[in-house]
DNA sequence: GCCAAACATCGATATCTATCAATACAACAG
DNA sequence: CTGTTGTATTGATAGATATCGATGTTTGGC
């Protein structure tokens, strides 16, 4: 553990990314809402449906996913906003020769 | 594991940046070129010579850093345009709302 | 109230990874 | 050639995490 750094949204936010399966669901995620089965579903009889709600609550305590109850259904979808702000807090991080173009992220939350 | 996807680059890049000392030593790499004991001396009395190497491979096999020997001296420095290049990627999949500033990156190798 | 469906949580396990001490390797100095 | 310095590699270990079966919890239908 380094324990030196400041900003500790750009570390959860990778270790979001760092994983086949959730990588996976984010793509599914993206422009759509879905069920936690629909999710399921979609990703064939790979991965059954404790492993996806593990992600899943993963993904929502990095804030990278948004989730509307109805009913007995959870429908989660993709923050593309917060990807948005990690990726550019990423460049002005790693790529500041780079990060001239700042992207520019209206009533991101 | 997932199997599913197809670019694994995304992968490896948020592999290597989902840990606290990996990040600690790309922000050292950032805008000069160091050699390995330096980066030691840098992250204090933390880390030790041995931890600091792996990671450096880590990172080396990401593409996320560029070595230069010189006599025993092995100097590394972060590879921004690596950077520049996995950041967009992930906001064409991610954030595809968000990405239409794409990020032109000249000679990118 | 009862049953089924949707989802979350728990417990166990296997794999992965970060770390360090010890050692090996390479290059330079003498 | 010998000793020293800079770095990589090895082996061992502890901690993290991905996965799944089993079970708990909540909601809706009857």
């Amino acid at each position: 553990m380094y324990t030196g750094g400041m900003d500790a949204g750009d570390i959860a936010f990778a270790k979001a990314l760092a994983d086949d399966t959730r990588q996976g669901i984010m793509r599914l995620l993206c422009c759509e809402w879905l069920s936690v089965n629909d999710v399921v579903g979609r990703l064939g009889a790979r991965v059954n449906q404790p492993t996806v709600s593990h992600h899943l609550k993963v993904l929502e305590q990095a804030g990278l996913v948004r989730v509307r109850t109805e009913g007995r259904f959870h429908f989660y979808t993709l923050n593309q906003e917060k990807v948005t702000v990690c990726c550019g807090s990423l460049m002005q991080a790693f790529a500041p020769d780079f990060a001239s173009q700042t992207h520019e992220v209206r009533g991101a939350k």
